[in-house]
RNA sequence: GCGCAAGUGGCUCAGUGGUGGAGUAUCGCCUUGCCAAGGCGAGGGUCGCGGGUUCGAAUCCCGUCUUGCGCUCCA
């Protein structure tokens, strides 16, 4: 069967249309960069959080979940190096109005420089000393520098002085970094243990694209390897190859993935690697794994005043635990999914289908309820509705013809239809229609249980 | 942030100065015994938003917002 997979407009338009991803505040014009998840984008969220639960909660022993605030101290980003480095001297040429950073410039112009050493003022004294020339159009006529802090800034209280002052934050992990003392001392935990976290960050992001790709709000799912330094670099290559083993669970293809190595790495980072997707506008970072080394606890310990120090029982040891991060971005795997799945199926010369080929696990509703003859079935199939709403998310329709029924539903994902008829009422038998080959069986009511535990629909 | 393009029912689009339309989708009734059948009817639009020109603007002009593409940026 032919099958052609969607374009990014078409899946823009798929997910407004089927009520998986709006436009944020659609009917003020909208805000730049913001999207609200639907009903059934909200769903199949919810389902990728669940998948990451069980692998890395649940199915791992040490491992805990934490749902720390987005507003934290804001000595925690001076500690963490956020307030200092997660902005960029950025400026204009004005010949050609292409945008720099004024380090990289000076660093090209002559390697043997420190940029990152200078202060705002000396690297556009030393761009306008020495005439350092725009890499574009080769001519030296730039703007004064910008600082563009990354960080969404807000104030607390209803007061307006700098010491109410405080910040979105930029990545989940301080939240795990900051209570690794109060998981470590409730839970009793001993290293190596794990602390995850799913939750939302905020970044000013320059320009923001790609649909939900690169937004400035955008949500997590973090875990954070608390270990001995020494047993750091393989638990690092552990979580890189883990991330590929996780995202085959979900369904995506390995041939669509790869590792991307950093060439430069982030302030905290000693080992760094992406796994990126190749998505219809290119390869794009869906999970991160880096070794933090004790660069977090450290800093923390040090503008804190409270120890980090882990107390090692069986060598009487006491050292600062390394940390192995492995974050992965929850929108852009929700994308991922919906490029991976969706597609335009020929069926014949005249008709064709929109399929959301989606893992049953992570469908955001799992079963269509349909009574084939709405007058005779209606009743039989909503009382089976009921009962089976209590398992999975089940939908019920009636209107429009079997046919139409089955294609809305093989639309939005739903892995299965169970059809109420005659033989229903006389020998308590369902017809079970298969999303992805459009096959059909019949099964007794009485099966359906071990069919929803079979079909991983539970 | 710069450049280019676009924005009209949920979706796809027509309408280029003179009463806002089509297809499709949605809802109701009839029909329909398994893959978008058919009939009848209904609801749904500040023409992205604001201003200007004009007797009159979806249409022309200006601004703005949003989206896409290309730069730039991206721990």
């Amino acid at each position: 069967m032919e099958r052609r997979s969607f374009s990014m407009e078409e899946v823009v338009s798929y997910c407004n249309q089927y009520g998986f991803i709006f436009q944020g505040s659609e009917i003020y014009g909208g805000l730049a960069n913001t999207w609200d998840y639907g009903p059934l984008g909200t769903r199949l969220k919810n389902q990728v959080k669940d998948a990451w639960r069980y692998h890395f909660i649940q199915m791992r022993e040490n491992s805990y979940e934490v749902d720390a605030d987005i507003l934290m101290n804001p000595s925690v980003w001076e500690a963490s190096g956020h307030l200092a480095g997660f902005s960029d001297p950025l400026l204009d040429c004005k010949e050609c109005k292409t945008r720099h950073r004024a380090d990289n410039l000076i660093q090209d112009y002559d390697p043997n420089v420190n940029a990152d050493a200078m202060s705002q003022e000396e690297m556009i004294t030393f761009i306008r000393d020495h005439h350092v020339p725009c890499p574009v159009c080769g001519k030296s006529n730039f703007t004064d520098i910008r600082q563009f802090n990354l960080m969404f800034e807000t104030k607390r209280g209803v007061t307006d002085d700098s010491s109410s002052r405080i910040f979105l934050r930029p990545e989940n992990a301080q939240g795990e970094y900051v209570n690794y003392l109060n998981v470590m001392r409730s839970m009793r935990a001993k290293l190596p243990f794990g602390i995850g976290q799913i939750g939302k960050a905020f970044r000013n992001e320059i320009t923001p694209k790609n649909f939900t790709f690169r937004t400035i709000e955008f949500e997590q799912m973090e875990y954070q390897t608390f270990c001995k330094e020494g047993s750091d670099s393989e638990l690092y290559r552990y979580f890189k190859e883990y991330g590929i083993e996780f995202f085959k669970s979900l369904g995506l293809p390995e041939e669509k993935l790869r590792f991307h190595n950093h060439d430069k790495l982030a302030h905290y980072a000693k080992e760094a690697c992406d796994i990126e997707y190749q998505f219809p506008f290119g390869w794009g970072e869906i999970n991160g794994t880096h070794n933090r080394t004790d660069f977090d606890l450290t800093r923390h310990q040090e503008y804190s005043g409270k120890s980090m120090e882990y107390f090692d029982e069986a060598t009487k040891e006491r050292y600062i635990p390394y940390i192995i991060e492995s974050t992965y971005g929850l929108d852009r795997i929700v994308l991922a999914l919906l490029f991976e799945g969706l597609h335009e199926e020929q069926i014949s010369n005249t008709d064709s289908r929109i399929v959301f080929h989606i893992k049953p696990a992570l469908a955001p509703i799992k079963l269509n309820i349909l009574p084939l003859i709405k007058k005779k079935h209606a009743e039989k199939a909503k009382e089976l509705y009921g009962l089976l709403a209590k398992y999975c998310m089940v939908q019920y329709e009636e209107s429009g013809s079997i046919g139409k029924r089955y294609r809305r539903g093989d639309a939005i994902g739903i892995p299965y239809a169970i059809t109420v008829d005659d033989t229903t009422l006389e020998q308590d038998t369902v017809t079970v229609r298969d999303r992805d080959t459009m096959e059909q069986s019949v099964i007794p009511v009485s099966e359906l249980m071990g069919f929803l535990a079979e079909k991983d629909l539970l």
